[in-house]
Formats: structure tokens, sequence, C-alpha cells
DNA sequence: CTGAAAGCGCTTACAG
DNA sequence: CTGAAAGCGCTTACAG
């Protein structure tokens, strides 16, 4: 199953190999090879439906036009609409994308960064887990292309694509006391990743704004490394302990998932015995009854501003830093209601 | 950014890259390498952080440890998590995933095939588009190692991996019917692909043989093609023309989601109102209210199967197809009560 | 027990 | 306007 190699094509056009690279790389006017052998080459090329081996041609051009990209948790709807799109974008400028998912757990980035590495991906699209500094710095003084998303390390200047959490969150609290609402827990994760403290400061410098009180007990962390039962099992014991709340806010898409389950489990009605909003979106909060409110991230966004920067580092070597941060939007449905006593 | 070489290992050791290749590549007993020097340059290897550069390796063995996975979409729940777990299961084995997604789409599918085969990969798991025929055809005929997921192609034999799509529909209908409903829709797709067959006729088998009617106008096709809009409306519509009809078996997730985006439009109480089966598992049916039943295939199952299957062709040229049917679970939920005409 | 050499299929600096 | 040759980093048949 040998394929067509440049040498074949290059022995039925009487030419030398040379030739039919340089005109087959689009240098054909450059190396002023003559129209008519140039023609000739071409027509060869396709009629010998010629593809050019790409192993070959890295081997000695050191780029692969391979992207790799590290997500953490490619089941998990935002990563997967996410990873579809950057599919889409990198094909546009010929790559491909090579892709793992972390669990958030350091040893497995690093084991994905390895054998990336390994197969000479020309660049990285990579969520951070926590800890994974040395990694990047080491990425980044190697002067590989790369962008963060999700997250970025606050330790390390890099380019990076987010959305905006601070706003989102700081939105969404915002929203819910001026719906009335004045007992508001937030149900994050137990990760320090800056995206979850920024989600943290917004939705507290939102209650200071509005001069909301928010007690510690209000507070509820949930281990990122905790199973789906483990999680679904401590929210449920903090709904319970806490039965004057009024309103939750989920931090993150799978939690708020959780949160429906648990209130389901209780028999709690969403909407009418308390409101809930979740960052991120999905298909269940669009087609729950009542609606789940939340803070959308911008995808479709996302996903062309991390080929867009990355192609910009790979084609120039551009060593200005790239930090995109995008607008969250807040989706209202019906979880949230206006209370008798509300503002607006 | 020169990574080390065999080269760079044989200088220091003192010895010839080829002794090298032979000691870091296992060989070196049956090459009859000294254990001294073999030691040496294992040492000396992890000292260096030697990587073999996969290019060359591949360039000269013509193979890259990489495996094209061909789903449908992405962004899709179902092939999101058989994606995830193929990945694991292929990196267990040394193999790389390169993806992409066809949207059922014959002129994309071609496209990813075409960057496959450029990209060398050593093998294919295709979730094959409609016409997809003499691709695959070709394929087999190169002796290229292949499973199919998620449907193949009755005229050509090949390995396959799927579920039972026809004892799944039947299940569902049968389920419906000892429940006692009596007027059963069937929401599925213009495809004429074999599962979505197979679902239409485990479905007419149930009926047939409880006895039960299905007339022509209980049957709702909807053309892939469809976009969401379009498809909510056609379903509705239907829903609306045929006020009789007291459950609706959807035959894939999306329309299921579909489905309950209709009934929530319409204000009809899904499980007091009508009764909903839905093909495929899905976050959104398990925690809607009600929960909505369904039909769930065996998504790590099928991930293994797959690269087992893609691994034995692989590593032996067996040449003895395989093909793996799975058995699909009925997953009871409340959006299916019993009547009072019940049977059981 | 070990090594020199060819070759995988390209690209490109150099030469004419 | 075109080509011979080197080299990317490996593996492996051949030789000793």
């Amino acid at each position: 199953m040998k394929g067509i190699s440049i040498k074949d094509i290059a022995k039925q056009a009487g030419v030398s190999p040379t030739t039919v690279s340089f005109v087959l790389n689009g240098k054909a006017k450059e190396k002023r090879i003559s129209d008519q052998v140039s023609k000739k080459i071409m027509k060869l090329a396709a009629k010998l439906k010629y593809k050019p081996n790409q192993l070959a041609r890295g081997l000695r051009t050191g780029k692969t036009k391979t992207i790799g990209l590290i997500v953490e948790d490619i089941a998990n709807n935002f990563f997967a609409n996410v990873a579809k799109i950057v599919e889409e974008e990198a094909d546009k400028f010929g790559y491909k994308v090579l892709y793992g998912s972390t669990e958030d757990n350091l040893i497995k980035a690093r084991g994905l960064l390895e054998v990336l590495e390994y197969r000479q991906v020309d660049g990285y699209i990579i969520t951070p887990t926590p800890n994974l500094d040395k990694e990047i710095e080491m990425l980044k003084h190697a002067r590989k292309p790369m962008v963060l998303m999700d997250r970025y390390l606050p330790q390390i200047p890099t380019n990076y694509v987010m959305v905006n959490n601070f706003q989102g969150a700081y939105d969404a609290a915002e929203y819910l006391l001026k719906l009335g609402y004045g007992k508001i827990a937030l149900v994050t994760t137990t990760s320090e990743q800056i995206q979850m403290k920024e989600r943290l400061n917004g939705f507290t410098a939102a209650m200071k704004a509005h001069r909301a009180t928010f007690p510690r007990k209000f507070l509820k962390k949930i281990p990122f490394a905790a199973t789906k039962d483990e999680a679904v099992s401590q929210i449920k014991t903090f709904i319970e302990t806490n039965p004057d709340l009024d309103a939750i806010f989920f931090s993150t898409n799978y939690l708020g998932v959780y949160g429906i389950e648990c209130f389901k489990d209780l028999g709690i009605k969403i909407g009418d015995d308390i409101a809930m909003v979740s960052f991120d979106d999905h298909d269940l909060f669009r087609l729950h009854t009542p609606g789940i409110t939340c803070v959308a991230q911008p995808i479709h966004d996302i996903a062309r501003n991390l080929i867009q920067v990355l192609m910009a580092e790979l084609n120039q070597n551009s060593h200005q830093i790239n930090q995109v941060v995008l607008p969250a939007t807040l989706i209202k449905r019906e979880s949230c209601k206006k209370r008798k006593n509300a503002a607006v």
C-alpha cells in the first residue's frame, strides 16, 4: 500500500524531485520554474492523487501541523462544545487536533503534555490543572506557541482566553438581590484556581455593593475530586442544615446539575421554594421545568479566539502576549422570580 | 530547541546508534548486546530524558501510533462520552486519537478521511454517514484496520460495535404497551441508516407482537439536516395534529431533547398528559421532572470493544471480522405511568 | 557482541 | 530555469 511519492511524479514528469517539491509548495514563481513544467507537474499530482507524506515533511521542517488540546473533561458539555469548534477552526488553517482530558489532575496533565511533546505538536491549548506551573513555565521558556483556556496561572504571564468570571458571578448575584432574594448561598468547589476565585469574588463583590449579608455558613465548597454521589449528598446536607436559604448560586455547570438533583430528591420546588442560578448553560438548564437561570459562556467566541491567538503565535513569532477576556451573559429563566419585597 | 537524539546517546555512550536503537527497543537480548552496554544506555537515556522522535520512527516503520476517530458530532452527549473512553483506552496501548465530526454529512466525512490518510493514521474508528460505501470499501480493500460504530453498512461486511437497536426499541415499545398505552407515536429521523431502521423495526415488531395498531400517521420523520427550530416546530405540529396520542417514543437523544422542549412550549405535562421514552440516556432525562424513561446504550462497553477490536486488527493481522452487538438497557423513570387499563 | 550504511519521503541551501 | 546532494531521526538487513 505504498503511496505516491514526489519521486514518482518526478520520474513521470522527467524532472527532479526538487522541481516537483518547488511546484507543489507554490514556489514555482519564486524559483522561476517554467509554466510548462509547472503545469505538467500539477496535472500529474492531481492525476496520481499525490498526498505529501506529513511525517517526512514534519521530520524535515519540524512542523507537524498538529495542535494539542488539553481540556478538563471532554465529556463535559462546555469542553465538548469548545473542542468541536476548536477543531473546525483549526481545520481552516490546515491543523489537526490531538486532545486529552486531565480530570483536573496534575499527573494526568503531565502525562498528556509529555505525549504531545513526543508527538511534536506545533502548539498547545491548555486548560491548566492546579500546580501545573512548572510545566507551563517550561513550555513558555521553550517558546512553544501556547494559549491557556478557562483559567490561567496568575504567576505566569501567558496568552489566555477566558470568560469574565467576575462579571458573570457579579451579574448573577446582583440579579438575585434585585429580585428581592436576601439569603443567598454560593455552592462552589474547593479549587483555588483563578476562575473559581473570580466567581467567588464577583459574587461577594455584588453582595457587598448591595449591602447584603453573606455569612460564612452560606458558602459551601465541594471538593472537585468528590464523586457525584458524595457531592450530591454534601449539597443535600448543606441545604437541609440551612432551611432559611432563599436562593443558591452554583459556580459550575456540573454543580448546578447536582443541585437540581438534590432539589428533586428533597422535594424542593425550584423557583417556588428556592431560587437557583448556575454558571454555564446546559441543555438541562434550558429545558428543565422550570428553566434554570444561568451565566452563559460565549463558547463560539472562546474557541475562535483560542485558535486566532494560537495561529498568531504560530505564524509570526509575535512575542506579544494576548489575554482575551470575553463577557458572560446572564440568561434569565423561571428558576428565579420577582419577590414581593423586590427592589426593582 | 533540538531534542536529544539517538546519536547524542550513542556518542556519550561510545557506541553506535544501532546499538542504542536496539537497546531502547527492547531488543538487547535478541541482539545479544552485553548487559553492561545495555544498562549504560538505559541510564543515559533516562538521564537525558530521551524521547524518540515519533515522526522519524513513523517515517521509517510506517506506523504513527495514531488512530482516527470519526463521530457524528463530538458535542453530542453520546459521542463525547464514547470519545472520552476511546481516548483513555487507546492511551493504554500507546495510541493517540485524532477526531472529527461529520454532522452526518458525506462531504465532511470524505474530507476527514482524506486528512486522516494524509496523517498516516494506523487505524480508523468510523461512524459512517449515508453513502460512505465507496470510501469504506476502499479502506477495506487497502486492508486498513477499521471498526465501524453506532451503525454499519449492510452491503459491506466490516468490523463494527453497536448497541442492539432492535431490542432497545422493542423493549421500549413493549414497556409502553404493558403499561396500558395504546396510541403510541414514533418520532424518528428520515435517515435510512441501519441503526434508525432497526429502531423502527424493533418498535413495529413490538406493536405487532402485542397486536397493537400503529397507523401511518403516528410515524413522524424529521430530516437530520433540519435546524433545531425547524425540528421543534415540526414535532409541535405533529403533536397538535394528533391530540389523541398517549405516548411518544423518540428514536434519538436529540429528538428526545427537542420533544421535551415541545411539550414544555405546548404546556403538555409529560407523564400526566402523555408518556414519553427516548433512545439514549442524557443528564436532562435523568434530572428532568418528571424523569424521562430511556433506552440507554452501554457507553463504556462500546468504547472498550471498539479499541479491543481495533487493536486485534492492528497487532495481528486477524482477518476475521468482529461484529459486536451490545444490549441496550431500558431505564424506567416517571415519564411513563401505569394506566388503569394496564395489562400488568 | 557490535557497527557502517541504506533508506523512509520530504525540503532547501548550494551550484550552475 | 533546473538539479544533485545533504540531512531531518529513526530502524534494520547485512556484515563481521
